[in-house]
DNA sequence: GATGAATGAGTCTTCATTCAT
DNA sequence: TATGAATGAAGACTCATTCAT
């Protein structure tokens, strides 16, 4: 009898998951001013109705998106993260780890951030640039990263991976690992520490 | 018969102008969803009649809005740019000449961010990407800079200029000469040549 | 096998009488334009489909409502009005035993009246000048009573018990005795015979 | 010159007026619950559209129902009131003032009702009881009345007056003059001082 | 007996746009 | 040049009702 509440939520949550694909797919394809409630239901190929039967609003519909991302990112980073020593080891994980979840759902990332751009969805509750410049200027204090911004390395740093989402989507079927290695290529010489140079000022 | 056209279009000039900055203003204040056409008249004092007197239509309020902007940044950055010898030295001018044209007038830049990135305005007809990507090639080949995906950091360099625009409007009275330094020095690093290393392939 | 219908029928007439509590409450507590199935269900802690269950219709829950209070309510006063003789007394047991009925149950009167009020419910089944507008004629007719529109009065009577029921929930813990001392005393005089006066023509 | 205003506000009191007559209409012939804005429209032989672009609100819509006829009901009976001497005078042109207005214009009075028992408009903006309150104990202090409750009483004389615009309704032709001389002769004996009776306690 | 799911009709409201002045 | 008036389309949300389990 453990199945209490399984075969209602089965139906409940297979629902929501259709509705919030469906969300992504409109938000993506037509932008996040055409997805109306109508049209997602379209999509989702229900109605109007059903759509607002299951999330009451169309801000817990976006909502929803929002936090499917999060919880699913958080979930497949920090393992990641957590398993690698070192400052620079750690970020190169953050970087890769990061890129390659976004790789794997573009469209749902790109959803995200127009529903966040447009001021839907509550963006405050998921602060990802506060993590990232805590390990910056802890890489900096134990002497692996050189003398930079750590605020604005790690804005730098969320910013070219969000807009990579986009990228992702104009361009299917790129060579991710390229990607990744570029960018990690491209941080880590930003944040290497000063060589010794002959003669330097 | 110019004369008669003359001080009309001078006051036509003024009332587009009003409008192009009461939409920003709306724009960056409460979204491009809530960016109605009634609204954008109020915050520019008239009625929304006038305001479509002088655009007939929402979309070309949006595109005066993007080209306005456009128009002077390339008026901005041309110059500087090729005022300097040395691709690298043109890189240094194009970030800088970009995000000091960016942090005079961030509102202006977050407002036609949000309006490209709702679809509206027509954003292929600005290409930012490409002579960037240019300058930089241009420089791989002269040996002025390292090896990298000129075309990916291309973007990352698009990506977190424009993003500048959204932290200059949320940090309101940064030191601008500062950022630009971290920015320059970023992609510095980002596009040196390799050092030779002892024992490098 | 009336055992069958027996168990049954008692939660049925349980669960009914719960939904019209329930309807009651949000009735006089929200407003009729509030009192959605959905609320009602909330209110009774069941479910929109229980409540049609039991129902069938929103229209039945009303007539529900409404049948249950004139049921009540006939009971309560045939008795009384019968039990005393004469014409004034009689009225003075109609006045009585009324007010005391509705102060007894303001809300569940409240409602009835906001649910007729707004075309629900069928009044015209109910009709409750007719009888006291015998009443007043018969009394007339007897001398008891003196010279006045029958019809007019009747109303009058009507709408000042009617409307009792909303001083009474507005004035929670008002002496219901002094009020129908004043109401009695207001009819008492109302339909006093004419005093023989000196000079009277 | 003086113009300035006038054609536009004349069109625009028009068309107001036009609506607020629609809206009782609407709300008398079929309820307040049928009284959606549409309908409102339809009766006005305009557009839902240019019913909003008058009132903004629904709200608003019934809030200029009700302040239209508590505006014209002030200027109709406070002269009529202040014009003779003596409380059981005034409270005789109360209520013949009061009952000629509503005879007037019962479609608009139960309007009104209907609104205000539905929990539009401001109904605590428009005390009714108060200075009927305040007349009635005047009356008693200078001995002109009997010993009553004066917040009882008057609230019976409301109830009387405000449900006589239902009767008017459903009985149009009825001899108003009669009506009004039973309602003033039933408070009149209501009021009366108690006459000294040959042993009485 | 009870209830979750689904849905279509209807409501209020916003908005871009047209038109007459 | 400017604007008030008017309107239809579209959007979010509510709700009574039906149905399968």
């Amino acid at each position: 009898m453990r199945s209490e509440s399984g075969p209602a939520s089965r139906i409940r949550r297979a629902r929501r998951e259709d509705v919030i694909a469906a969300a992504i797919a409109v938000i993506v394809r037509d932008g996040y001013g055409a997805a109306s409630i109508e049209r997602i239901a379209q999509e989702a190929q229900t109605s109007k109705g059903t759509v607002l039967y299951h999330f009451g609003t169309k801000t817990a519909v976006c909502d929803a998106v929002v936090a499917a991302l999060f919880d699913e990112g958080g979930a497949h980073m920090t393992g990641q993260i957590a398993a690698v020593d070192g400052h620079r080891a750690k970020l190169r994980a953050y970087l890769a780890s990061n890129l390659e979840f976004i790789a794997g759902r573009p469209a749902h990332v790109t959803a995200v951030r127009r529903i966040l751009e447009n001021g839907a969805g509550q963006a405050e509750r998921y602060d990802a640039v506060g993590p990232l410049r805590q390990l910056l200027l802890a890489g900096q204090a134990a002497g692996e990263f050189g003398d930079f911004d750590a605020e604005l390395i790690a804005l730098a740093i969320r910013t070219i991976v969000d807009n990579a989402a986009l990228y992702f989507v104009a361009n299917a079927g790129v060579d991710v690992g390229h990607v990744v290695g570029e960018v990690v290529q491209l941080f880590d010489k930003a944040t290497a520490p000063a060589r010794r140079r002959k003669g330097a000022s």
